[in-house]
DNA sequence: AAAAATACTTCAGTACCTGAAACAACAATG
DNA sequence: CATTGTTGTTTCAGGTACTGAAGTATTTTT
């Protein structure tokens, strides 16, 4: 078209977000398939690797999902299925259910993340100063606070 | 095969594949809520960024989303409903059905492209001579060929 | 104690996705 | 040719994911 002024148009910007599209897919494919290879659809390889930092009330699980509670019930019923998390009462509340991983649990989102490499292999091409100047990139880009580390 | 010096827990390293980690995560986030905006689901929007680049046969929508043909079938039945995509005969062969955006798909499409602005506010943060060296990096990572341009 | 809020589940309803089976049209072989 | 095999698409069954609207228990508020 004619109208070269607009920055949506430029160039540089574009190619990134579309290699920046072309890692999400790739990422997400890898885990996908990372998560089939121990028998987990994605969802509940997310959920698995959530409750693998800690055990989680049902409605927490949800929020860090952002999804709906009614959601999760269903994921962790799958899960509680195949012995890798449990329900547990809350001594405070008894209104909560505390989703928790179990000892096989564990182990599963621990190999999970194991194989999760998307990023080491590639990574290898560059330099270790490359690598300190993308993650600072990449901070920034989440707007992380650059200043410590 | 007990990896002794293990490459795998180099903290740079890690800090990095989580950092992409977070950059899919609102990714997709991002996607989705564009798409539903303009009341399409992420895998319909998908698969109408891809026709406005072209018509394709199915089988080829199939191949580039990495998801069976039968899949396919559905997604273009509801955008087909939604009169953003049609079904062509191809003249070739009168097996192939191609699947070709329509006028309003393809405007949905630019809408849908238009709003996708994930990394352009982020990256106002980064100098042009950054960008540069951000997109040459992400092509090294997805092997493109960077000796061109 | 009654009313309002909270945590979880259950239940439609939709979409996504796979794999098997069916169908039509093409390609290759005898 | 006629047969056989292959390919492109659809249909169907089965499972998962997800939302939003009930419903049930259990706090918390008033």
């Amino acid at each position: 078209m004619t109208a070269p002024s607009s920055p949506r148009t430029d160039l540089l910007t574009l190619e990134v977000v579309e290699l920046i599209g072309e890692i999400v897919a790739r990422y997400h494919q890898e885990y996908e398939e990372a998560a089939s290879r121990h028998g987990l659809t994605g969802a509940q390889a997310r959920v698995l690797g959530l409750l693998s930092l800690g055990p989680l009330p049902m409605r927490q699980v949800a929020q860090r999902l952002k999804c709906e509670p009614s959601n999760v019930t269903g994921i962790v019923d799958r899960l509680e299925a195949r012995v890798l998390v449990e329900r547990q009462p809350s001594p405070g509340d008894r209104r909560v259910k505390v989703a928790a991983v179990t000892a096989e649990g564990r182990r599963t989102a621990r190999a999970l993340r194991e194989s999760l490499d998307f990023a080491r292999e590639p990574l290898s091409g560059l330099s270790q100063d490359e690598r300190v100047a993308f993650r600072d990139m990449l901070r920034r880009m989440l707007g992380v606070d650059v200043g410590t580390d």
